[in-house]
DNA sequence: TCAAGAAACATGAATTTTCATATATTTGTT
DNA sequence: AACAAATATATGAAAATTCATGTTTCTTGA
């Protein structure tokens, strides 16, 4: 009966669609994170092993957009993971603006343990999670991202290009 | 033809549902982010008045968990805002270590107009997004958010406390 | 071919965040 | 009542992040 709650009036936030996206991706990703940090790295440090492990060899602002860093974050996170040996960096011959990002061998045996880990860690997720099944939900993460990223206008009126925060 | 995926084999990370959660919960708030923005305040602001607005006159560690904001940074945060005239704290006559924390009117006006802006951006996100109706997909992360706090089990086999990051 | 512009990264200063721990207050026990 | 433990918040130093901008290298087209 005493919650932090107000009144009679139902409350905003837990009703709100992206305070619900926000808490499902904190409280789904809380227990892999505490795992990732056993290994001794941190969301981000993880977020770029993963993503190598797909696009291996890939430049800076490639692997900023497809791991969610901002590119100046990216840099620092890169250059600090080349000092520990997890990745090198390699100017890109073709094109000397270009930083080519690479897996280590170390690198590449922690992200492919790590990378194990994590599908049996989502199929454990996704099978005790039984109210929807595994496809529906993330077809409809999918269904949502594409919808949010094809750039629909909205009341708010905001330039699309500025949207990035 | 030429992404900058690897080879023939299927890449993980667009598949994986942390991802999918935390591009899902990006996307969707990049812009009302940027709206928040322009009102001066940065995400975590945005949502301590949010909060606020359900349960004004709250301690710090509720709204810290209300927030999803862990305690220390929340204390700054609100310290803040105090000085700005968004909040005001009072400690607690009955409890003298907690400290309660108040919308000014300021604070409320600010709040309640970013309340009424994310009410119609969610709408617009929900009618606008077809593919599922928007009660589901709100069910559908309910359903999971619950699931995951019931601290089931797994191969992980971390200390429930530990995961918190 | 040259200059203007664009693209890709890097950098630095200001600000935030994190993490461990300090301080203050209350609760529970004997 | 007194002390240990628990709870609530604050604090400080180290580290990470942000934001604007610098530097280098390519591209384009006159």
């Amino acid at each position: 009966m005493s919650n932090i709650l107000e009144d009679g009036k139902d409350p905003f936030v837990p009703n709100y669609l992206l305070y619900l996206l926000a808490a499902a991706s904190e409280a789904a990703s809380a227990r892999f994170h505490g795992h990732v940090r056993t290994r001794g790295l941190r969301a981000p440090e993880w977020r770029v092993l993963a993503c190598l492990t797909d696009t291996d060899g890939s430049m800076v602002t490639e692997l900023a957009r497809y791991a969610m860093i901002e590119q100046s974050r990216l840099t620092k996170i890169i250059i600090q993971m080349d000092a520990r040996g997890l990745v090198k960096r390699r100017s890109d011959p073709k094109d000397g603006r270009r930083v080519r990002v690479f897996l280590t061998a170390k690198g590449r045996s922690l992200a492919e343990e790590l990378v194990a880990d994590a599908k049996r860690h989502e199929l454990d997720l996704l099978t005790s999670f039984k109210s929807r099944n595994g496809a529906e939900i993330k077809d409809t993460l999918r269904a949502l991202i594409q919808h949010l990223e094809s750039d629909h206008p909205d009341h708010l009126g905001q330039n699309a290009e500025k949207a990035n925060s």
